[in-house]
DNA sequence: AGTTGATTTTAATCTAGATTAGAATATTGT
DNA sequence: ACAATATTCTAATCTAGATTAAAATCAACT
């Protein structure tokens, strides 16, 4: 019963180097194993939930995740690699692939809130830095900063390319950043809603960027009733 | 030694009713508490935070709170309560005192912001709501679905006044109200810094709100290049 | 110059959950 | 079927922090 070092398990024994699939199928079971504590971290909250609670979304036992993490703090950090994973390939790819500034900053708007709805599955909103441990936390925060950074730098090309209206470039970054942080706390998972939500939140946060006459093409969208739902996310909103 | 109950100090014994006096130093004192463990779980993060930090910002003993608050669990709910206050203030001050529906979500912006980012102190941002006891977090989601409700009718009315833009209302409420409760994490109490925070954010947050021809006047604002400090606030910025 | 209640402290408890040890079961390859 | 490792479980510990009891100090009033 050997014990995962760092990110993967360990093989000792004669003939058996830890083959592809092994890595894989442990990679993929850890990687469910973040996605359910991003769940649960969401809804129940930090504090509120317990290494039981996540390890009963996936029929197991608390003492199981230990297999696969050395302690619950290092899930945390794992859950903030994830959601920081997550933004910055949106970023990346919004990069090399966008025209103007405004361009890029749409796609790259798009692709996160994608990734944060979609496939990648529920992406922990980052909460908890400051709990983490000096090395990790410092990790988190070095990731976090560079993508704040190359935000920031589309929104400065923007502007240099006169696809984004003049504004104060760390401001509007941080608007932007915090509605995007926030999304999980208001977001809860249902597939039809995600669509509508990739199709206008990005929009939404773009809106006030454009420069005077490069606004975006308005498809014909109407004011909409507030939905069904009670009325939520706000001052804190949340399950 | 009589134990509070609820929120104020038992009064016993013959001739002794609690003069204004007591009640409000009691108030004053819990107060200053409550921006205490504020400030605690924005730097510190909620599981970060212990009772004794919070008292040590008040050079007490940990133990000395219980004679303010009947637990952990009830001085996060206090301030929730508090948090959820300044936004109401703000947003009841706008509606009374604004014209058009985009003046009233401008004000309320404006009020709301510089509430938090000054003299209303450090406002605790909302991520720990599920860990509440049930009555508690019934109480602060009812309050915060209130306030959400209460903003989207401002957006509503905006568009039917024609000063704001038709768009998707709750999606709108979901983006400003994120950018909002995101603050916290990136605004570090720097008095000079509040007064330029209060300037320009809520400027930027209701940018893209404004009907075509009804847009702000601009000031002659100009790009400006972020700042000093390293570059921060983003997918999860912290301290 | 003492009485009364308000406020804080000291010094223990108490406890939910994290963590660990070792045994049990599953899975894969031969 | 067997060996060998991977994965999970059961059953205890362990512990940081919350919580409490009771005593000490403080402030205001007579």
């Amino acid at each position: 019963m050997p014990r995962p070092v760092n990110d993967r398990p360990v093989r000792i024994g004669p003939g058996s180097v830890p083959t592809p699939a092994d890595e894989s199928r442990f990679a993929l079971k850890r990687d469910r194993m973040l996605r359910a504590a991003a769940h649960c971290f969401n809804e129940k909250g930090y504090s509120g939930t317990s290494l039981k609670d996540v390890a009963a979304r996936l029929g197991l036992t608390d003492a199981a995740l230990y297999y696969y993490v050395r302690n619950k703090e290092e899930l945390v950090y794992l859950c903030y690699v994830r959601a920081a994973e997550v933004g910055r390939e949106a970023l990346a790819a919004a990069v090399s692939e966008g025209s103007t500034g405004l361009d890029k900053v749409r796609r790259y708007l798009g692709a996160h809130v994608a990734g944060m709805v979609g496939e990648r599955g529920p992406v922990a909103i980052m909460s908890e830095i400051p709990s983490l441990e000096p090395a990790h936390r410092e990790e988190i925060l070095a990731l976090s900063r560079r993508h704040g950074a190359a935000f920031e730098k589309l929104l400065a090309e923007g502007i240099a390319d006169g696809s984004i209206r003049p504004c104060d470039i760390r401001m509007t970054g941080n608007a932007i950043m915090g509605a995007i942080n926030w999304i999980p706390k208001w977001f809860h998972g249902d597939a039809e809603q995600a669509s509508h939500v990739v199709r206008e939140f990005p929009e939404i946060l773009s809106a006030g960027l454009a420069a005077p006459g490069k606004e975006h093409r308005d498809d014909g969208r109407r004011a909409r009733a507030p939905a069904d739902s009670p009325a939520d996310s706000t001052v804190g909103r949340d399950t």
